[in-house]
RNA sequence: GGGCGACUAGCUCAGUUGGUUCAGAGCACUUGGUUUACACCCAAGGGGUCAGGGGUUCGAAUCCCUUGUCGCCCA
């Protein structure tokens, strides 16, 4: 087999992706094996992969591959999010474009152009990610607004407000006036804006009095309807009872008292303009005060506007400003820094505005999500310190607003029959909704055509928070065989941005339809940041071109250097130095299994030193694997990755290649080899869930393989007891092995020379290293001693003294000092610890095997004192 | 305004019930190196009052109090 001396990435990673599909290795169905299941948060159906989506998904893969080799049914569900808001946006502006006004269409007109839209951009991601190697089963591709989707969720909606959990209201809510829409309290952003806070004067009726109320929306004057004052505030108590008058439109007003009025703030006296402002409506249905809605739907001023109508709020703000002052009814400014609602999406202004909308009461079905994640543990987040938010959230939760004025998404199942409030019925479809309102009016007359569906749709996550089970059916047919399998699925994989959008509201539907958890584990990731820990955005421009990326560092490159440093809920700081860390990994690699290939294999003895050298690795594999075990229970992912990429790079590549191979142009025993290449399968099969290609790539040099044994459905290494006296016995033979590179280097001496070297086992050292110290140093003779040599450079490891002879070129002077210098430390330390000892109280009161640790502390610098002193003395 | 969390080496972060393994890792840095897989490499080395202050304890990065700075969520 023609094996290429360099990684070429590109053609190798288009080769076993297309090999994987080929086989449909990532593809699930159910069987009689334990099922792993993931769904994939559904991105934005026109959206482009971004670093986090990178993060995000090199995760679930790292989780499911490993599954896989676990010999676990993996199944990952991918799919797109119709993100109803966003993608309707981007459609609007892109008819604008075209001269089209979405007005001037017809809601099947508007559909049938997001279709378009959906068809042209929809999956785009969908590619993106196979270039990172997501294995994902795409036969089961699901879209929030597919047919069997949308029926799941307008089956729900009818559900849920025949469980009396749906209700109309008039309310205030937040109104999007650029998206023309309302969000909920979650897709409404507060930020802090530098505003001024403007003081006016307002006439009181039948008198030269003033009042000078502040407020930082002088253009809310034109829907003011009452004052308010604070019942204890002595300043304002004779004008109990009369009236103020509003400036500009001269309407006559009350003045009211209530405590809510903080007494500190600006004047102490508050205009209230309940259309406006959710404190305001509170207040005013308590005084029951008027109404007086000044806005269009655009947010600007309607005819209560005067002669301001038509205009923008902002536009109008200024201008009103301009004239109050000119009628000498501005008395000053302040600034003012004050948080402004901002629309999540759009990034518009929000508008509290009163209107008719749909609500879902989440009280009571929040109390077995509350439960599942705080008391019983049934769903578990990581990192931990998000469950004290999600009760935070979940314990002052409020009514769900789930209707959007918008086309593209579930159109709200509800239909009018007359133009009645309460005149409406709710049904899966128009024949069902014809016979409940026969049934409801008493009028059997009724048809089809007197019939009018409302025309907002339902809030996106309205659809994404039924996802885990509506991809498997699980709402149509509750007992069908993969709902019953797939479900609860294991592990989901998030960014805490969307802890209350998505992931809290799908603990809360499975629950309430499935009576269980809908997932195990959150992992909650982090946002990627750059270097300056800037959110990454298209906006700033600081986010990388996630494919560039692949195509310069690599995918396996790019899914190490993201997993590098990105412990769970831990920000990531990303920099592309982790990405040629990461392609640097994978070079590494593929040079190791570059030696190998270069060794002719022989049917000779097997030195000693490789046997001893293959069980060491053993050992320290099997330690690794423990340690990464460890790692993956608490998805500790970075640190699995780490512990992995040490034990290829320090005890494999470092250490064990080095032990094994053989002398130049020299043949390696058959024996060693086979052994050699068994673990270096091994390595590719835990590295393989971080690497998908190279590993595979590898893998399938090494031997000529069917596609039942592709790496990716091999099995993950058997754990094994732990030779731990190797482990112990080889880490002082390195310690060994350091102390003689220091002195060649000290010394300039080439490796190329041999040495002779000899030691004094003070420790009783096992000499099952040895061979191996004399390889790696490049030892001439190995001699055990009893007695100090002289006139030769020393160095010590624990109370083992070695030498090496060196004629004339010692220096005593700089030798004694060096003992001199190791002497006082190890006294230093001994007293230290024999302090501690002496304590009687340390003694008492700490664990034996603590007290244990110190007396052997003790002893052990004892015994190097003893060696040190001899050395001095045999040295003067 | 309310809540949550963080602060450990130049950077990014580990550090589990206070005690074997406590001051660590990776990167970066410095020095040396044509050891025939790899300079995308190898070896050696420097570097931290664990944010400041106080307390509990035989013993504190770890527990308590306090001050400061930053971040996030909610209003």
């Amino acid at each position: 087999m023609d094996i290429p001396s360099k990684y070429n990435a590109s053609s190798v990673e288009n080769k076993w992706y297309d090999y994987w599909m080929q086989h449909n290795y990532f593809h699930s169905k159910p069987d009689e094996r334990e099922p792993y299941t993931i769904v994939i948060p559904p991105p934005n159906v026109t959206g482009i992969l971004h670093m986090g989506h990178m993060l995000n998904n090199t995760i679930q893969d790292v989780l499911i591959r490993r599954a896989r080799l676990l010999g676990k049914n993996a199944c990952w569900v991918p799919g797109t999010d119709h993100a109803s808001i966003a993608t309707e946006a981007k459609v609007v502006a892109r008819l604008k474009e075209q001269g089209i006004d979405k007005n001037d269409l017809t809601r099947d007109e508007f559909l049938k152009h997001a279709w378009d839209w959906t068809e042209e951009y929809g999956g785009v991601i969908l590619e993106q990610l196979k270039k990172l190697g997501c294995s994902c089963d795409w036969d089961r591709t699901k879209f929030t607004m597919d047919d069997d989707m949308s029926e799941a969720v307008i089956k729900v909606f009818v559900d849920l407000h025949n469980k009396g959990l749906i209700y109309r209201g008039y309310r205030m809510v937040n109104w999007d006036p650029e998206a023309k829409t309302t969000l909920s309290d979650e897709e409404v952003i507060h930020v802090e804006k530098q505003g001024l806070l403007y003081y006016l004067e307002y006439k009181i009726e039948g008198s030269d009095e003033k009042l000078t109320i502040a407020t930082t929306r002088p253009e809310t004057i034109f829907g003011d309807t009452a004052i308010c004052i604070n019942p204890n505030d002595e300043r304002f108590t004779h004008l109990k009872g009369k009236k103020a008058i509003v400036p500009i439109c001269g309407r006559v007003i009350p003045i009211i008292e209530d405590e809510y009025v903080d007494v500190e703030f600006g004047t102490g006296c508050l205009k209230v303009t309940p259309a406006h402002d959710e404190n305001d409506k509170v207040l005013g249905d308590k005084h029951q005060l008027e109404v007086i809605d000044i806005f269009n739907d655009d947010a600007s001023l309607n005819s209560f506007g005067l002669h301001y109508e038509g205009q923008d709020r902002f536009v109008v703000r200024k201008a009103v400003v301009k004239e109050l002052e000119a009628d000498g009814i501005l008395v000053k400014t302040e600034n003012h820094i004050n948080k402004v609602g901002t629309s999540e999406r759009t990034k518009a202004v929000i508008e509290p505005r009163l209107s008719d909308q749909w609500f879902l009461k989440m009280e009571d079905l929040a109390k077995p999500a509350i439960d599942a994640v705080l008391k019983t543990g049934d769903v578990k987040l990581f990192p931990k310190k998000f469950e004290n938010t999600y009760r935070h959230w979940m314990e002052n939760i409020r009514d769900w607003n789930i209707s959007r004025q918008l086309l593209w998404g579930q159109q709200i199942p509800a239909y009018f029959y007359g133009d009645g409030k309460e005149d409406f019925v709710v049904a899966e479809n128009i024949e069902e909704a014809v016979k409940l309102a026969r049934a409801k009016t008493s009028n059997s007359e009724l048809q089809i055509s007197d019939l009018k569906q409302d025309t907002d749709a339902l809030d996106t996550w309205f659809s994404s928070w039924l996802w885990p089970m509506s991809v498997f059916d699980g709402i149509r047919n509750p007992e069908n065989e993969e709902i019953k399998y797939y479900y609860p699925t294991n592990d989901l994989v998030t960014g805490p941005d969307i802890l209350f959008f998505w992931v809290a509201r799908m603990i809360v539907a499975g629950y309430e339809y499935k009576d269980e958890r809908p997932f195990e584990n959150v992992y909650l990731t982090g946002l990627v940041r750059d270097k300056q820990r800037r959110k990454m955005s298209k906006s700033l421009g600081n986010s990388p071109d996630a494919l560039k990326l692949i195509e310069e560092y690599t995918a396996d490159g790019v899914r190490v250097g993201l997993l590098l440093s990105s412990a769970a809920g831990n920000d990531l700081m990303f920099d592309e130095s982790l990405c040629q860390q990461g392609r640097g990994f994978g070079n590494k690699i593929w040079n190791a299994f570059q030696l190998t290939t270069l060794w002719k294999v022989k049917d000779i003895k097997q030195p000693k030193s490789s046997k001893i050298a293959l069980e060491w690795y053993e050992a320290k594999f099997q330690a690794a694997l423990v340690e990464i075990e460890d790692h993956f229970s608490k998805y500790r992912l970075s640190d699995a990755l780490m512990t992995i990429y040490k034990l290829i790079f320090d005890d494999f590549c470092g250490w064990l290649l080095e032990m094994v191979k053989p002398a130049y142009q020299q043949p390696i025993d058959a024996a060693t080899y086979n052994r050699l290449m068994s673990i270096f399968e091994d390595n590719l099969k835990i590295i393989h869930p971080f690497m998908p290609f190279l590993t595979e790539d590898i893998w399938q040099y090494i031997k000529e393989r069917s596609p039942e044994n592709a790496l990716i459905i091999s099995k993950w290494p058997e754990a094994k007891p732990i030779n731990e006296t190797l482990i112990s016995e080889f880490d002082f033979a390195s310690e060994v092995i350091s102390g003689l590179r220091n002195i060649r280097k000290q010394k300039n001496i080439a490796f190329k020379d041999a040495i002779a070297f000899s030691v004094v086992n003070n420790e009783n050292v096992a000499n099952t290293f040895d061979e191996i110290i004399s390889k790696l140093g490049n030892l001439e003779t190995f001699e055990y001693l009893t007695e100090a040599l002289e006139g030769a450079l020393t160095y010590r490891v624990k109370s083992n003294e070695y030498f090496i002879p060196m004629e004339g070129s010692i220096d005593i002077e700089s030798e004694i000092k060096k003992l001199i210098e190791e002497l006082n430390y190890t006294e230093g330390f001994l007293k230290s610890v024999q302090k501690k000892l002496s304590n009687e109280r340390f003694v008492a009161g700490a664990p034996i095997q603590v007290v244990a640790s110190e007396k052997k502390k003790e002893a052990d610098a004892l015994a190097k004192i003893e060696t040190l002193k001899s050395s001095l003395i045999s040295l003067k």
